[in-house]
DNA sequence: ATTATCTATAGATCTATAGATAATGC
DNA sequence: ATTATCTATAGATCTATAGATAATGC
């Protein structure tokens, strides 16, 4: 039999499971990830994400410890996988540099913005940049720079300064994370094309 | 003498007047803008932006109704300039399209990012989507439909189709948006080379 | 008398814990 | 016996109002 319609241990809940066939403690973080990017996270209240999770606000305890995990556990899971493909990306030097950065670009928006709740969008909430998400953030730098070496491998011809180099980098990072908001403000449209505009209007920006 | 300096009407304050010469009510502002960018909306409390301002909790609502007044507000204030030079830039014919194109974008985000607190910061907040800020809402389309007007005039070679209008219209606007976030990670950056910068970025995603 | 402020607080949350309960497992 | 859930609630807020107070103005 599959895991979601056996018997389960335990007493009953109230109202009914939801039928995602996610465990309990992944479809809190879908609840999480869901009103966090959209109401915000000190908006969201523990009985809200509990409530859409199916269960009551108590519930919610046995499996996290409270909101702060709930958040810290979205951000390294979005923030993760793009930097295992920019170490692979940095690595393959039998691809030209202008390929890699193009490809960083459109994974990194499908990523951010191709998921069911907009992720990316918890990149925007101010509380994120709380000391305690300090692992987030070391992550995040690790993938900027990652950005800036294909961006100044790709500049092959001109050699730039630092501050040129640092802006160009600050740029491209910007225009991805813009992208962001565009897809908040717009969740409609068609990822995919997105992705590969962005990263065309990122080349612009890192060419000379 | 000065404003500031007289004797006042009053019970006087429990704490000294903070010595910026500002009105309490601008102060309150202020305060606002600086604890809903760095905090976030919901979790600055009314509390914190009354202390900032040099009052007690319950003395601000002398001069606003609450949080909310105070960031629709600040949000009014931070789009109209922007949309009055919008619509200057559209009527003078007499200066070709790349040129005011660029212009718009500079001045854009100057005035997002220029300012002492990241005012653009509070484009950013999840609240700001609320119903209630439709005012808001209304003139930010109005401003994004000059930059649309303005990128179609830009290539005047090719002609876009609608769909390629917009999309180039979206990553524009995006981009000056992510430049908002940039600010936010790196305070200290030279934000007029930044504005010179983002408007060139600007025009070759809108050139063909 | 008018005004700008204060102190005090009621009412409405929201979080996190304590302890009860209703399943299955053995 | 173990587990997943529930109900109930203490304690900690936070907002917005009521009413007192301490200035100036006339």
């Amino acid at each position: 039999m599959g895991t979601s319609g056996g018997r389960r241990v335990g007493r009953p809940r109230a109202a009914q499971r939801p039928d995602s066939g996610l465990e309990p403690r992944a479809e809190l973080l879908r609840a999480a990830a869901e009103l966090f990017t959209t109401r915000g996270y000190a908006a969201t209240t523990t009985r809200a994400v509990a409530e859409r999770a199916g269960m009551r606000q108590a519930s919610m305890y046995h499996y996290v410890s409270g909101k702060e995990e709930l958040l810290s556990e979205l951000l390294e899971s979005t923030v993760t996988p793009s930097l295992t493909r920019a170490r692979r990306l940095l690595a393959d030097d039998a691809t030209p540099a202008e390929d890699r950065l193009r490809e960083l670009c459109r994974a990194d928006v499908e990523l951010l913005c191709g998921g069911p709740h907009n992720l990316g969008g918890l990149y925007l909430l101010p509380e994120v940049r709380a000391e305690r998400f300090a692992g987030f953030h070391a992550v995040r730098a690790e993938l900027k720079d990652a950005y800036r070496q294909l961006i100044a491998a790709t500049a092959a011809g001109a050699v730039f300064d630092k501050g040129e180099l640092d802006l160009r980098t600050d740029l491209v990072f910007g225009l991805i994370e813009g992208v962001i908001l565009v897809r908040r403000s717009g969740p409609d449209l068609p990822v995919t094309r997105f992705a590969g505009a962005t990263a065309d209007a990122a080349l612009r920006i890192a060419g000379n």
